[in-house]
RNA sequence: CGGGACGUAGCGCAGCUUGGUAGCGCACCUCGCUUGGGACGAGGGGGUCGCAGGUUCAAAUCCUGUCGUCCCGACCA
């Protein structure tokens, strides 16, 4: 390709409106154009780089076993409403009439479409198991779609489905992707960590997330990990150890209970200092609104609440904080001074928090305006759940050592699904003797256009972006200095030919602008490897120079060319 | 959906307080010059100032509404 002719357009300065490195510099470096929020044009090089990607996932799948399909976009509702996501998906699923009235979807995820396919088409024992998959762009309309390409509202998406007999077979496919993936995501040159993951609306028991472990602040979740074991997490599934001997309130004198006036005290932080004792004696009221429910959670004052735990153990599908009118409402008190005490059950759910267990002669809000208690105890032991944020230096449920914890950005997940789909839906295939049965699933996702652009928060420098040769749009940038000079373009031209001609992917710079330019667009688009035709042409030699290390080589045009097919083609 | 900010040329921005012919840099086009790290000179094209009302002799500027975009939270590949 002559960059005179590659339909891109590189930006002096950085977009306005991207935050994360990789959005602005996919914009920056013409790979991406905006259409609306969370929706992107993929410019030439970015399909590039999609199209590598894919090809490796599609090896890798079908390496493993797995048969590539293509399922539809849009979809009816009554597959949904079968599964019974019609109702509870949310406004992420994009719904719509058609002409004929008929109610549709535009496909966030395809457990409905892949089930209904397989459903009366593969019936017998004999037939399974079996993996479909497929590439494929999905729609899913966030809230608030950020960070370009890591989170789109339209986005590229590879996801499988497999269909056993057995919870064994299950286990087995499962172990089989999560190989698959570790290999997918190595040949995209990225290392992963496999963490324990909550299911979320997809459903099921058993799931892991792939994290691109990132130390930019735009990774988007908190991972948790030993390095003693292998435990590791994200921080909607990490539990930890606490440690609970310290967490009396008699070592700091208060051992009996005692109503006391904390006037305008009503943070944590401030009812510590004002009492003089250490946050963890303090049992901590958050009031939230579950599916427009009041619900109480009792913890730890040192410890927040983690909400996608808290929405699980509700079995709820919408959380918020109370406000603090609600707080009013349903407990008689402001925020700041809430308890569970005298507070009637019946009416507000309350959670006790697994920080809480051990906590002796405590402080708590006397549910009564500038008021605490001091020296509280539970009177009988309550249910404790846990519901509450790992904070780093907790102790690993495995082997007792302290967490770390670090920014990590999911690339790709898997999820065994058991019958949660195949049931409702009644899909089912016959066992050996007659009978009946629901499928058992898995699905795997992985998504495609994030995994290339967590490849950039990985790889960039203050010049651009430093793409693994094995997704970069192109291999090879090639830079004759002076276009007008024919004998350096002449070697340019040679080398370009060449290459082409043993299937090295390369750009030839033909422009007619000067060397900076040149070599600023190379940086920026990332190019790994850059061989510049310069004035040492003159000793028979050019540059060949590698984007990741900077490292310059002069080599003679042959010894070049021998050099690119070495490192590229095998 | 809650909190915050912003909509002026493809991109980055000024102008708005105090209403009076819409500007700058980059990019783009032409010519010249230059050619190892985003050169320089001359000339040129491109904008119903997000949209709709209102106030006014006159609105990018003031008022009201509305739409959109971005950031922080919850959701997710």
């Amino acid at each position: 390709m002559r960059m005179s002719k590659l339909f891109v357009q590189t930006l002096r300065e950085f977009p306005n409106d991207a935050e994360a490195i990789s959005h602005k510099l996919l914009v920056r470096a013409g790979y991406i154009k905006k259409l609306t929020s969370g929706i992107y044009s993929y410019l030439p090089l970015m399909q590039r780089v999609i199209s590598k990607v894919s090809q490796i996932i599609r090896e890798e799948m079908n390496a493993a076993g797995a048969q590539e399909l293509l399922m539809p976009f849009v979809q009816p509702s009554e597959v949904w409403e079968k599964s019974g996501r019609w109702e509870v998906y949310g406004k992420e699923l994009a719904r719509f009439n058609d002409r004929h009235g008929n109610k549709m979807c535009l496909a966030p995820t395809h457990e409905e479409v892949i089930t209904s396919v397989v459903s009366g088409t593969f019936t017998s024992y004999k037939q399974l198991p079996i993996n479909l998959y497929q590439i494929q762009t999905k729609f899913r309309d966030e809230i608030r779609p950020r960070f370009g390409l890591l989170r789109g509202r339209e986005f590229i998406m590879k996801d499988a489905y497999s269909f056993h007999t057995s919870q064994e077979s299950l286990d087995e496919e499962y172990e089989n992707m999560a190989r698959a993936y570790k290999r997918i995501f190595e040949r995209c040159g990225l290392e992963t960590k496999m963490v324990q993951s909550d299911s979320g609306a997809i459903g099921g028991s058993v799931s892991h997330e792939f994290m691109v472990l990132t130390s930019t602040q735009t990774g988007e979740n908190d991972v948790f990990y030993c390095e003693n074991c292998d435990y590791s997490a994200n921080s909607n599934h990490a539990i930890s150890i606490l440690n609970i001997n310290e967490t009396d309130g008699a070592k700091y004198g208060y051992s009996e209970k005692k109503l006391v006036d904390t006037p305008n005290v009503k943070t944590i932080e401030d009812l510590a200092k004002f009492l003089k004792i250490d946050s963890n004696c303090i049992l901590k009221s958050v009031f939230y609104i579950a599916d427009s429910k009041p619900v109480l959670v009792m913890i730890r004052g040192d410890k927040d609440v983690e909400e996608t735990k808290l929405l699980n153990a509700l079995n709820a599908l919408e959380i918020r904080p109370a406000t603090n009118d609600e707080a009013i409402e349903y407990l008689g008190c402001e925020v700041g001074y809430l308890s569970y005490l005298n507070v009637d059950a019946n009416k507000v759910k309350i959670i006790f928090d697994k920080s809480a267990q051990g906590m002796k002669n405590f402080v708590i809000g006397a549910n009564e305006p500038h008021k605490h208690y001091v020296g509280c105890n539970f009177d009988k032991t309550p249910e404790f759940v846990d519901v509450s944020l790992v904070k780093e230096g907790e102790l690993c449920p495995n082997c007792k050592k302290p967490l770390k914890v670090t920014r990590g950005i999911e690339v790709g997940n898997i999820f065994q699904l058991g019958t949660k789909y195949s049931k409702p839906m009644g899909a089912t295939y016959t066992d050996e003797n007659g009978v009946e049965k629901p499928f058992i699933m898995g699905c795997y996702g992985i998504g495609v256009t994030r995994t290339a652009s967590a490849a950039i928060e990985r790889y960039h420098d203050d010049f651009g972006i430093v793409w693994p040769k094995e997704i970069a749009p192109y291999h090879v940038d090639i830079v004759p200095v002076n276009a007008d000079d024919s004998e350096q373009m002449d070697v340019a031209l040679k080398i370009y030919n060449e290459l082409l001609n043993v299937g090295v992917e390369v750009v030839l710079d033909d422009r007619a602008d000067r060397a900076g330019v040149k070599f600023k667009d190379s940086e920026l688009i990332g190019f790994p490897y850059r061989i510049t035709v310069g004035k040492t042409v003159k000793e028979g030699l050019v540059e060949f120079k590698e984007r990741k290390t900077g490292e310059v080589e002069k080599l003679s045009p042959e010894d070049v060319i021998e050099k690119c097919k070495k490192i590229l083609l095998s």
